[in-house]
DNA sequence: GTATGTGCAAAATGTTTGCAAGCCG
DNA sequence: CGGCTTGCAAACATTTTGCACATAC
């Protein structure tokens, strides 16, 4: 256990958002300025196959992590406006897809399930201000 | 309509699996050896643009593709021991999920879902042959 | 003191792009 | 011909890695 660690540890175990590498890498710099983005990276990988941590991809090309809860399983619905993620619980879902592996022949390892949607406003914004193209936002 | 595109277009049309742009470059080139891998990248941005393929991700870095099937849609489930990929369909899922973002004040816009599991097999071998690290198979 | 972790910069990987040349209609 | 398409190689973005140095125990 190393300073470092510690410290990327620490910045985990507070976000309650989905931050990648690079988020990562700012809020532990703030706290110790001496580390260094390779460290983020071995950091997350160790701590993924510990299986303390859970990589995500919602798409924009970065992986983005949140520690792993044990017990009640949930997932995401991506905003496509502007690549805010709400989080959502769904009892019967996990259920269900382990029937469906079992139907197929298999043992149910994993899955992934990203929901994409827009919010729904009251004067249906025909023409809403799109961010255009690559620049998901936090969260 | 370039002869390099009809030949990728032929390529997609012809594959009943999930190749990456890698694979479909190597198909391609059987057919016309003078088409380059940048041209591969760029028809596959455009027939995704024009909504005739699918982009999917199933992990291992790389994009793969498939055909767009207008009517019923299918899912994935990925054998992790060798990266096979398995089709399935789940009439009631999207409805479900129609359901979830409409409750979280969202409308639907799509969604990603993918299974992970392992072969179940009559002698649970204890000790499968893990085929290692990142070579996932087609299909 | 030794195994392990770190910083840095270079490499690897998958994908995109600028540009000059080529093909299509 | 004039514009869209290509090939090539260079540029990109993210992640990994080799190596010498630093740190934990």
């Amino acid at each position: 256990m190393t300073g470092q660690r510690r410290v990327i540890a620490r910045v985990l175990s507070d976000a309650d958002d989905h931050p990648d590498v690079e988020e990562l890498y700012r809020r532990a710099s703030v706290l110790d300025s001496r580390i260094s983005v390779a460290t983020v990276y071995r950091t997350v990988r160790l701590l993924e196959e510990k299986g303390i941590l859970e990589r995500r991809d919602f798409g924009g090309g970065r992986a983005r992590y949140e520690a792993t809860e044990h017990g009640r399983h949930h997932y995401h619905l991506i905003d496509v406006d502007n690549g805010k993620v709400i989080e959502f619980e769904d009892q019967e879902h996990e259920e269900l897809m382990r029937r469906v592996a079992e139907r197929l022949g298999f043992d149910f390892v994993s899955m992934r399930l990203e929901l994409f949607g827009r919010k729904r406003t009251v004067q249906q914004e025909a023409k809403a201000p799109q961010p255009s193209k690559r620049k998901g936002a936090a969260s």
